[in-house]
DNA sequence: GTGAGTGATGTTTTCGGAAACATTTTGTTT
DNA sequence: AAACAAAATGTTTCCGAAAACATCACTCAC
C-alpha cells in the first residue's frame, strides 16, 4: 500500500540492506550508491515507518518528556529547549503533558514512553524526593532526569538556582529597608517554591527588625496571586513588600494592590520569580529573577544522553544559574526621597483629566 | 528482554492470539478468560510495544497536532482541547511544534506524522488557502482539521468567529464615541488576524466621521504591542482608541500609553482579543472579545474522527462563537464625565505619596 | 440426528525495517 | 602478484503485535 523499502531497493537496485544503511547514514557506503538510493527515495516519496523502525531497531531514538500544564511559562520554555537540545542531537522527542498533579496519570505517561521503548525521559512536573526514588527503582534501564525535585543522590537532576536566586530577591528587598514581608508562594508540593520560600526567610531571619507578615500558597498563576493578596488585605494585613513565586502571580499581586490603592513601589514593593516575555511590560515593569528556562531543559537532554556512555555510579546534578532583573516594583532606599516625581507625574494626569 | 505477548500467553496458558483480544477488547472472550489474562498481564507488568502494534495494525489510533509555539496562549489552549477530546475518544496524541512559519517545517512535521501511519492530522498554524489546499492533496488518505484558515470548499476547518467577534469589538469602540483608531494586528500571515482587521474595517467603515489612524503589524506579543504603540506615539500619531489582535499585545500597548502618561480609558480605550487567564488582571483590567480555544480543539477532534465514517462530498466547517468580556479599559460615553472619579483617586495616591 | 450458525480459541502469516552474519569487491602492503 | 585488510553490499533472521484464516465445541432447528 505504502512506499516501502523494498520499493525503494528495487529501483535503485540495491538489497533493502543497503537502503537501510543509507537512510541511517551508515559511512560504509559508495557515494553514488547513496546518491543512487537517496534519488529513488525522492522519487517515490519515501517515508520510513516508525512502527518498524521502533521494531527492529535496539534503540528508540527519543527522548520523552513528561511535563506539567504547558501554559506555564517555565514548562513551556523548558519543553522548547528540550526539543531544540533533542533534535541538534539527532533524537526525536515524544510528549506527555500531565495536567493534574497525580502519581497514577504520571505512571500511565512512563508506561506510555516505555511503550515506545524510550529509554530517556525528563521529568518536569513537582515531585518529591521519594517520589522521585520510587520512579528511578521502578523503571530500570531508563535514564530519568528531572527537573527541579529535591536534591537525591540517586537520582539525576537539573535545577535553576532557586535558592540562590531567591537569596538575591530577598537581600535586594532588605537593601531597600522593607520590614514587612508578604509571602505568596508557589504550590507546596513544588521543590522550586520550598527552595525559595526557605532561602527568603534565611536570609531575613538574620535581620531581627524583619517582619515575616504572613506566607500564602499560591498556583502559579495571576488568579491566584490577586486572591491571595486580596485576602490578605481584606484580612487587614500591612505590609511594605511582597516576594512572590511567579511573575504570573506577581501579576494579580500588582492588581489586588492597585484596587486597594496602594502605590508599587512606593508603598510595597513587589519581586517576582521567572522574568517571562510579559513581565517587562507589567504596571510597574516588574523586577524579577530571570530563570533560564531554556538552558535547563537544553542541559537536561544532554544530562540524559551523557548517562548512556557513563559509569552510573553516581547521580549527576546540574544548576542553572539565576539573575536579578532590576525594573520598577522595587524602590531602592535613596530614591525613597523621589516620591515627588511621581506625585509630579499624578498631578499631570489629573490636570490632563481635568482637560478633557 | 522485554515481557512480551508470549510471556503472558503462556502464564496464561492461552494462545497469544488471545491475549491479543484482551487488549483490544475484543467481545469474543469468555469471562474466566479474560480474567486470567488481565491477570497474567499485571503480574508480569506486560506493556505493549508500541512499534509492534503500529506495524500489524491498519489503523494507529492517534491524532496528530501541527501546532505554533505553545506559549501562546491560544495555541496551547487548542492543544489542551485536542488532548482532551482525543483522549476521550480513545485516541493518543503526536504533537509537533512549529516554531517558524516555514512550509519546509511544515511538510517535516508531517512527513513524522505520517512516518506514524497517523491518519488524523489537526493544523493550528496560520495557512493561506493554497496552502491548505495543497497540503490536503498532497497527503490522500489523511484526514486533515485546519484551526482559523481561510475558508475553502475542499478544507475542513474549524474557526473561532473572528468576524463576529472583531464587529463586536469595533462597534463596541463605535458606541463609547471613539473616533480616531490605532489598529495593532496579528501577523499578516494570520487569517484570523485578516478576518478580524476586515470586520473593523467595515464597521468603521460606516462611520464617516471616524479615521483610522494607522494600522500595525505585531507578532501576538506584547514586546510587539509595546513597540508599535511606542513607534506610533513617537512618530506622532494622536488617537483615542487602540483596536488590539491579542490579548498579550494589549498588555504592551497598555504600557506603551501608560510611559506617555495617557489615561486608559479616558484618553485611550483599548480593547483585545482572547481573554487570556492574565488579561483580567492587567492594568486596567483589559476589556476583550474571548474565544472558546478549548472547544476549537474539541471540536477540531471530533471533526476529523467524524470523517472517516462520512462521505467525503463535502468538507466540514464549524465556527465556535466569541463573546465580549467588558471590563475596564473602555469607557463608555455616560461615563465620560465620570472622570471626578478618577481625579479624586489620583489625588489621593498623590497625597498618600506625600505623607510618607 | 444432522447440518447450520455461533462463540471461543488456536495457527499462520504479515507488517517494514534493522541487526547479525555472509559474501564480494576494492585497495594496500610487501 | 600474492596476501590480506577494509570497504561495500547482499542474505537471513528477528522484533512483537494484529489480521486473516482455521478449528473446535456447542446450541438450536427441522
Amino acid at each position: 500500500m505504502n512506499v516501502t523499502f523494498k520499493d525503494v531497493a528495487k529501483l535503485a537496485n540495491v538489497s533493502t540492506q543497503t537502503v537501510s544503511r543509507v537512510t541511517n547514514g551508515s559511512p560504509n557506503v559508495a557515494e553514488d550508491t547513496r546518491e543512487k538510493v537517496n534519488a529513488a527515495i525522492k522519487q517515490l516519496g519515501y517515508i520510513p515507518n516508525k512502527g518498524a523502525q521502533l521494531l527492529g531497531r535496539a534503540k528508540s531514538k527519543m527522548i520523552g518528556l513528561v511535563t506539567g500544564e504547558l501554559l506555564l511559562h517555565g514548562a513551556s520554555m523548558v519543553a522548547n529547549g528540550i526539543r531544540k537540545q533533542s533534535s541538534e542531537l539527532g533524537y526525536g522527542t515524544s510528549l506527555s503533558v500531565v495536567s493534574e498533579h497525580s502519581m497514577d496519570k504520571v505512571t500511565d505517561a512512563l508506561n506510555d514512553l516505555k511503550a515506545q521503548r524510550i529509554e530517556f525521559i525528563i521529568l518536569n512536573i513537582p515531585l518529591n524526593k521519594e517520589e522521585s526514588e520510587m520512579l528511578v527503582e521502578q523503571y530500570p534501564g531508563i535514564h530519568f532526569v528531572f527537573v527541579d525535585v529535591p536534591p537525591s543522590a540517586k537520582v539525576n537532576a537539573v535545577y535553576a538556582a532557586n535558592y540562590d536566586g531567591a537569596v538575591k530577591a530577598a537581600e535586594y528587598m532588605v537593601l531597600t529597608q522593607r520590614k514587612r514581608f508578604l509571602f505568596i508562594t508557589g504550590p507546596n508540593e513544588s521543590s522550586a517554591s520550598e527552595l525559595r520560600v526557605q532561602a527568603w526567610k534565611d536570609v531575613l531571619k538574620k535581620h531581627p527588625d524583619i517582619e515575616i507578615i504572613d506566607q500564602l500558597e499560591g498556583d502559579w498563576q495571576a488568579r491566584s496571586g490577586y486572591a491571595r493578596t486580596h485576602e490578605a488585605l481584606c484580612d487587614g494585613c500591612s505590609f511594605d513588600c511582597v516576594m512572590v513565586g511567579s511573575d504570573q502571580m506577581a501579576l494579580g499581586v500588582l492588581r489586588a494592590l492597585s484596587e486597594f490603592n496602594l502605590s508599587v513601589p512606593q508603598q510595597v514593593s513587589v519581586i517576582g520569580f521567572d522574568d517571562t516575555f510579559d513581565s517587562a511590560y507589567f504596571y510597574p515593569p516588574l523586577t524579577t529573577i530571570k530563570q533560564d528556562f531554556l538552558t535547563i531543559g537544553k542541559r537536561a537532554v544532554s544530562l540524559a544522553v551523557n548517562m548512556e556512555n557513563q559509569d552510573v555510579t553516581e547521580a549527576h546534578h546540574e544548576t542553572i544559574k539565576t539573575e536579578i532583573i532590576e525594573r520598577k516594583t522595587v524602590q531602592p532606599y535613596q530614591q525613597t526621597q523621589n516620591n515627588k516625581t511621581q506625585i509630579r507625574e499624578l498631578l499631570k494626569q489629573a490636570e490632563q483629566l481635568l482637560g478633557e
